[in-house]
DNA sequence: CGCAGGCTTGACGTCCTTCAACCGTTGTGG
DNA sequence: CCACAACGGTTGAAGGACGTCAAGCCTGCG
C-alpha cells in the first residue's frame, strides 16, 4: 500500500547552520536553545529586536491586534522556519508559541557583524527577505480577493506542504487562529472545513478536530484557484 | 495666508544616485531613461527579471490577477519610488503605468554585480526589502481586519503623505484602482468617499473627481484607529 | 462532578457586493 | 463642428456571503 505523500514543495534548511546563518567560518555566533510554553509570548509588538530565531520544534504565530478586539496572523512558523528577522529596530508582529516549542536564537548584532564580513550570508538574509515579501504578496491577495472557501483551501494546501507527516496533517493552531489568519471568523472557518469533509476532500480523525487526512488534493487545488 | 503642509513623513530618496544605487564608486552602472504611456505595461506577472527601476514622474501600479476577473494591487509606486527590485528569478506582479510615466531603469545583473562589492550597497537593498515587507504586512492587517471606511481612510492618509502638494491631493489612479488596492468595489469605495465628503473632511476640487483637498487630517486619522 | 475551552451548527443580521440607471467629460469619426 | 460612444464616477435598490448570536456537544481538568 502505498504511503500517502505530502505535495512538497522544495525541502526547508533544517538548522541554522544547514542554512548558512551559521557556518565554519563564523565561530563568533553563540547558539542557545530555549523553550516556550504553549500560549506564551516570545517577544511582543513594539518591542526592540534582540534576537533572530528558528523553530526547532512546535510552532508560533505572529499576530497584531486591533480595535474592538480584532486580530490578524501574519504567519505562522513550524519547525525549521526562522523568524523575529526585520530590519527595523523594533518588532512589528508580537509573537506567540501556539504549542510547546523549542527554539534556537542568536543576537541580532552578532549576525548583524558576520554578515558585514561574508556575502554569502548577507545574501542568505536578502533571499530569506524575499521570501517572507513573497509569502506576504500571496497573502494580500487571498485577503483581498479570494472567497473563504478558496483561503481555506489555501490554507490547508500551505500547510500541508508545510507539515503533513504519514499522512495525516496534524495543526496545531486553533479555529480562531486560522480565522485570523485568513481574515474570517471561527465560524465561517467551521462551516468551510465542514463542507470539504461533506465533499469527501478530507477527513476528520478521531476525536481532535484539528488531526486530518487530505483525501483529495488535486480537487482541493481546484477550489483555491489562482487564475 | 499659511501653507497647507502635508503631513510629511521622512523624505524619500530622489535619484538612484541619491539612494546610494548608483554612486561615484560604482561608475560601472549605466542609468537609461524610459516612458510609458498611460495604461501601457512596463513588465507582466511571469516575466524574468530584467531591470530595477525608479519612478521619475508619473505613477505606476504592480498587480496580479484571479478568475472570474478579479484583480489585485498591490502597491502604487509614485516618483522617487523603486519598483521591480525582487530577488526571485520572475516578477511576481505585473506592472503598468497609470498615468504617462517617466522611469529610471538599471540592468539588474549590474546591481548585483556592484553590491557583491558593495556592503552599502547591499545593505541599501536589504532596507528596501524591508521596507516592501513592512508596507505589505501593514496591508495584510488593513485586507484582513478593517471595514470600508477604516480602509479608504487609511488609503487617503497614505496617499497624502505621498503625493499632496499645495494642498491638494491629485491622485493618479481610478476609482477600480483604489478598490483593487483595498479589497472593495468602486461603488463601495465612491460611498466611503462621498461619505467623507458629506462630514466635511474632505473636499473634491473642480470638475475632477481625483483632486481632493484634505480638511480634517485628524479626523480621518480617527477614522483609521489602528488600535 | 462541574466548569472552561474548543468546535459545530442553526437562525438571523449586516456590510459589502451586485445590478442598474444616470451624469459629466473625453475623444473620435463622419 | 457636432453626434455619440466610451469611460469614469455617483447613487439607489436588491441580494448574498460572511458575521453575529446563541445553543449544544465533546474533551480535559481541577
Amino acid at each position: 500500500m502505498p504511503m500517502p505523500q505530502t505535495s512538497a514543495s522544495l525541502p526547508r534548511p533544517h538548522t541554522l547552520i544547514e542554512f548558512g546563518i551559521l557556518s565554519a567560518s563564523n565561530p563568533t555566533i553563540s547558539l542557545s536553545e530555549f523553550t516556550y510554553t504553549r500560549g506564551s509570548e516570545i517577544y511582543s509588538e513594539k518591542e526592540p529586536i534582540e534576537f533572530v530565531y528558528q523553530v526547532k520544534s512546535g510552532a508560533v504565530r505572529s499576530c497584531k491586534l486591533l480595535s474592538g478586539g480584532r486580530r490578524h496572523i501574519g504567519a505562522f512558523h513550524v519547525a525549521g522556519d526562522f523568524f523575529g528577522l526585520e530590519n527595523g529596530d523594533v518588532h512589528r508582529f508580537s509573537m506567540e508559541a501556539m504549542v510547546d516549542t523549542i527554539v534556537h536564537r542568536v543576537r541580532r548584532e552578532s549576525l548583524d557583524a558576520a554578515a558585514e564580513n561574508d556575502g554569502t550570508l548577507t545574501r542568505d538574509l536578502l533571499r530569506m527577505a524575499a521570501t517572507n515579501l513573497g509569502h506576504a504578496e500571496d497573502h494580500m491577495l487571498l485577503l483581498g480577493r479570494k472567497t473563504s472557501m478558496e483561503r481555506v483551501a489555501a490554507f490547508l494546501i500551505e500547510m500541508d506542504k508545510r507539515l503533513t507527516t504519514a499522512g495525516i496533517l496534524a495543526l496545531p493552531m486553533t479555529r480562531r487562529d486560522i480565522a485570523d489568519y485568513l481574515g474570517l471568523t471561527i465560524e465561517t472557518v467551521s462551516r468551510s472545513l465542514s463542507h470539504l469533509r461533506e465533499l469527501g476532500i478530507l477527513r476528520f480523525i478521531d476525536n481532535s478536530q484539528r488531526h486530518i487526512v487530505l483525501v483529495d488534493r488535486q480537487q482541493l487545488a481546484g477550489l483555491d484557484r489562482q487564475n
